[in-house]
DNA sequence: AGCACA
């Protein structure tokens, strides 16, 4: 008696339906083989597949209650229980009287994406990696995410079908690398389907829904309350107010760190509007600016404490600045405005690209074999060079417009001991250096294909998730492959 | 192994 006072909806019986909830499937269990066993009892007239947070779980309808009952009455008296590919399936009376929504097998194509966590609490996964994720298949437009049943979930929203295709079928089973993640999360699976939704209403932003397109959404009170939004972090120390330009402080600076160093390595969160370098108390710092604060966040959370040379040199560390917009006033080795479209202004500076590649210049295919952008990024964001944003919806603001905060920065804090003397000051000279400098720049390196190193060794290849797949110009040149093989340190 | 996408 006692023993049946916990879980009195197990306990009894579920009043007949001529729908069966099946629950233990196999993974990915179809339509079909639902259908191969249940037939036997006769007609399917409907299945919903893919059910709850494992996906192995279904429904199946019959024409007729009687065949339902006929069938967990034939297998509650069986001595072989029901059984799809050799695994125990175990059906029930479902509490509902017909399926809703089938598709057959859930797959048709959608631009939004249904996500699944596995192994995670809701919170566990933020919102910025999630966009960091999965925009690297094209641009996200929304995002919003929830609890259910099946545990925390997303609607990743993509242009396209077949954008979204993509992801899931790069993504699906896989997980979200291990340094993206909370230290106390093990692993985080994910289970990717095509949503029905085609547009998702996203009217605020907020920790758990963004609307990308729409950079004049109001935020959510919840989102900019100083309580949670810069609550307490993990190790229990309070956050600083995060902002879309990181202060990095280079420790154990073995190897020199360039700029151009610097902006590969960024950019492989999101567009780097603007970089500034300068001395600090005997060290290198570096100011980087993103356009919008939630890619700062996510580069910040996944590079902070790494290295950027094998070894443990040139360690990063990471906060967030209290500057929205870095002013630059020229491009030389210690800053650059990366959004500056005067020609000029780029003319004899260094570039990640080649001079094939400069604006106005249409790149060779040919030739920029070096130039690893994935094919995925090529098709969703054509003609795109590095240091453009992303393409924008039409009728959407001006891209320099985008992901502005609608105030103006704060005056620089002289007296502050991390804002560094940029502005007005002569540490950035006016005026474009020689056209030369482009050589000077990459010792013992020719200048015309993309980028290279010179003497230091290799960045670590940690910097990139999820490997090719990231829009990237970081890359090692040949035969400089670390130690390790170059393994990426997720795997 | 326990009911469907906010």
């Amino acid at each position: 008696m006692s023993s049946s006072a916990g879980q009195p909806q197990f306990r009894y019986a579920h009043p007949p339906s001529k729908v069966l909830h099946l629950r233990n499937l196999p993974w990915e269990c179809t339509h079909e083989e639902l259908v191969e066993l249940c037939k036997p009892f006769g007609k399917v007239v409907n299945t919903k597949c893919n059910v709850g947070a494992n996906r192995n779980q279904a429904f199946v309808e019959f024409e007729d209650l009687n065949q339902a009952i006929s069938m967990v009455s034939y297998y509650a008296s069986s001595s072989e229980p029901a059984q799809i590919r050799g695994k125990t399936v175990y059906l029930q009376y479902s509490n509902r009287q017909e399926v809703v929504n089938n598709k057959s097998s859930g797959d048709v194509a959608s631009n939004v994406l249904l996500v699944t966590f596995e192994g995670v609490e809701a919170g566990d996964v933020s919102i910025d990696v999630l966009h960091l994720v999965f925009s690297a298949f094209g641009f996200v437009h929304k995002i919003a995410t929830f609890e259910k049943t099946a545990g925390f979930q997303a609607l990743v929203q993509f242009s396209d079908a077949d954008t979204a295709a993509a992801a899931r079928t790069a993504l699906d089973g896989r997980s979200i690398p291990r340094y993206l993640l909370p230290d106390h999360v093990g692993s985080c699976h994910l289970h990717i389907s095509f949503s029905a939704h085609v547009d998702l209403t996203v009217k605020f932003q907020s920790h758990r829904s963004r609307d990308y397109t729409n950079p004049l959404l109001p935020v959510a009170a919840s989102a900019i309350d100083c309580s949670s939004q810069f609550a307490l972090g993990p190790d229990g120390k309070k956050k600083e107010p995060e902002s879309n330009v990181l202060l990095a402080s280079i420790e154990n600076m073995q190897y020199e760190v360039t700029i151009d160093v610097l902006h590969a390595i960024f950019s492989a969160f999101g567009t780097v509007e603007k970089i500034a370098m300068f001395e600090k108390n005997a060290g290198l710092q570096a100011l980087i600016q993103f356009s919008d604060v939630a890619t700062a966040v996510t580069a910040k959370g996944a590079l902070e404490g790494h290295c950027i040379y094998e070894g443990g040199f040139c360690k990063l560390h990471l906060a967030y600045s209290r500057h929205t917009d870095l002013i630059v006033k020229a491009n030389n080795d210690r800053s650059r405005d990366y959004t500056n479209p005067n020609p000029g202004f780029y003319q004899s500076q260094p570039s990640v690209l080649g001079p094939q590649q400069l604006p106005g210049v249409q790149p060779s295919p040919s030739t920029d074999s070096n130039f690893s952008v994935s094919a995925q990024r090529i098709g969703s964001l054509p003609q795109q060079q590095s240091w453009e944003r992303p393409s924008l919806p039409q009728g959407g603001p001006a891209p320099s417009a985008m992901y502005r905060p609608p105030y103006s920065h704060p005056e620089p804090m002289v007296s502050s001991g991390t804002v560094p003397p940029y502005q007005g000051f002569p540490s950035y000279s006016p005026g474009p250096l020689p056209a030369d400098s482009i050589h000077s720049a990459f010792p013992g390196q020719r200048a015309d294909t993309s980028y290279q190193y010179g003497q230091p060794p290799p960045p670590n290849p940690s910097f990139q998730p999820f490997g090719h797949q990231y829009q990237s110009t970081y890359v090692p040149g040949p035969g400089t492959l670390p130690p390790n093989g170059g393994s990426p340190a997720y795997m």
